[in-house]
DNA sequence: CTGAAAGCGCTAACAT
DNA sequence: ATGTTAGCGCTTTCAG
């Protein structure tokens, strides 16, 4: 049997207080301007020194509004955990802080589909919207939320028919952007690493490569892993297809260190012999010798979008006509090389 | 004007559809033992069929209770991003999960201390209990949330004459035993790399070095770092010592990159002519080459505790009589070496 | 085992 | 500009 917690001081404590009415306690919080200058001082003063702050749980029944942003953890796989994710996390609790949110986690219980979780978060008015990250093409999710009109919004891409209210990164423009920079340092050679799982973001990426390839007029083989252990030796091999690459892109970050090595064990130096690019840029990369060229997310702007479309389906009931591509910053480190 | 979401199907509704009492549907969810079998299945159908849950603020204000437990995230420095928290993260969104708990990420608005942004969470009730990482030893958060009384747990170690709500990992007794296990592969001569910065958790890493060195009667020596730009200099300095060392303990697998080009740089193959090992077992340390033997922390383990400690203060209102050192698990990868 | 009554703390709507 | 009334949906208390 829980304890019950004392309860602190409530609005009619302060309004005792201070011999005014509830509801003009309440108003000094929730609209200020409809209170005279001086009741608004006595008030507000008076609340500071009690420490008074209206009940979350009262406040949201009344009002119907929770001040909650639920996002539901993708699950992390052990073998590839989604380092990404404090990255994000980090930047949504910022922006949401900023426009007085706060994110709750929700992750469903052991046997619950997600779907399931989220009509449990719906149901129970746990929060005032959702918030969806790592979606496939055709995540049930997506398509439980559209039926129930709830606002969310995705960091990544909803298909067509169901809302557009989703937020990515243009990961196809930053490969090009990124095959760009290499044909600016002279690379003419240039092969691609990649991961053959089949994720959305991974497939962007390689079709930005070929695009790359295509408008400036390279030369290069693809090669793909299916896991890490893998990496050593597809890379190795590619290096050694003809032509022979002087750059090596790579479609995750995560590939780095065992690129590294592989052009190490080809004799080759990264950032003199070899230029290698990564995506992601997750902590790490500026730490390998020689640290490494990635594609920067502009998560920041990323949580500032996706909140506001949140908010915007949240106080108008209208979600986003159109989902947003921002733009990926290549990021020049000394893993990148200049050919004559 | 947020638009007000229409309610949803309430206690009343499924009680009418039932024919029976608000009171037994009530029962129905939070004491089913009190209802009549062919009853409870009855109402349980129809709560199902209706697709009925308690809205969470009704009953969070009727109860007292939120079933929420508020994290405090540490602000994270983009020099040294805490990738470690998307693990504990992890393992805390699962233990409380399991104990019918979600986090609440809360961070303070900006200007406002870490203890105010609490005193908020506290007095407007928004959750059961508060969780703390990241603490320093005279954090005002801990004597806050000391005076007021209200449930918290600490990642971290509170200093004597503080509730003891802590867990921590047994830093110390983790490095004795990586000097053990170097000790074992007949290592004689090691050096110890370090952080400089006055982290409680990195001064117990070195303090159980030293013991592990005297216990086990090896020699070296120690060097430390102020930023990564020095790692690569300082490593090389330490590895040209006498006696050279055969082994190079990390206090962080942060270290590790830079350390592994120090090493190649000095004509040194890791995981052939030197070991290196590492802490915290970051999710990159498998991806190096070679693999970084390090020590893991047994997050799930110290999320368990840390949420068994919170529910008892929450529950019986009693905070936990003394603080939990867990033991750190030593990971043996590619990194190490054998000295004959 | 089931039902009726009361009220948690707050804010929207209306009255003054 | 301030006060009054009512009730959000639920669970606790007490009666049957």
């Amino acid at each position: 049997m829980p304890a019950q917690r004392p309860r602190g001081v409530s609005i009619q404590d302060v309004a005792r207080a201070a011999g005014v009415s509830r509801q003009t306690v309440s108003n000094a919080i929730n609209a200020p301007h409809k209170l005279r200058a001086d009741t608004l001082e006595r008030v507000t003063a008076l609340i500071e020194e009690m420490g008074y702050r209206p009940d979350q749980s009262a406040r949201s029944l009344r009002s119907g509004t929770r001040r909650v942003i639920a996002y539901t953890t993708p699950e992390t796989d052990p073998d590839n955990p989604n380092a990404l994710m404090s990255g994000f996390l980090e930047a949504m609790v910022a922006a949401a802080g900023e426009a007085g949110y706060r994110i709750l986690l929700v992750r469903p219980r052991p046997g619950q589909s997600k779907a399931r979780a989220l009509e449990d978060v719906i149901a129970a008015r746990t929060a005032d919207a959702i918030l969806l990250s790592d979606v496939l093409e055709d995540d049930p999710c997506v398509d439980y939320l559209h039926e129930t009109g709830f606002p969310f919004a995705v960091f990544g891409r909803t298909r067509p028919g169901m809302p557009q209210a989703w937020v990515d990164v243009d990961s196809a423009q930053a490969m090009i952007d990124m095959v760009g920079l290499l044909t600016s340092h002279g690379h003419r050679r240039v092969a691609y690493l990649g991961t053959s799982a089949a994720l959305p973001w991974l497939r962007h990426r390689e079709a930005g490569f070929r695009i790359g390839m295509r408008r400036f007029g390279l030369v290069g083989h693809e090669a793909f892993v299916d896991g890490l252990d893998e990496v050593m030796a597809v890379t190795r091999d590619l290096l050694n297809r003809s032509p022979r690459p002087t750059a090596l892109v790579l479609d995750d970050d995560w590939l780095a260190p065992g690129a590294y090595a592989a052009a190490q064990a080809e004799g080759l130096t990264v950032g003199v012999d070899l230029a290698v690019t990564g995506f992601n840029d997750m902590p790490y990369t500026r730490l390998l010798q020689p640290a490494l060229t990635t594609v920067r997310l502009p998560l920041r702007r990323i949580a500032d979008a996706l909140v506001s479309r949140l908010l915007q389906s949240v106080e108008e009931g209208t979600p986003p006509e159109a989902g947003l591509l921002l733009a990926g910053d290549p990021v020049l480190r000394a893993s990148m090389t200049t050919v004559a």
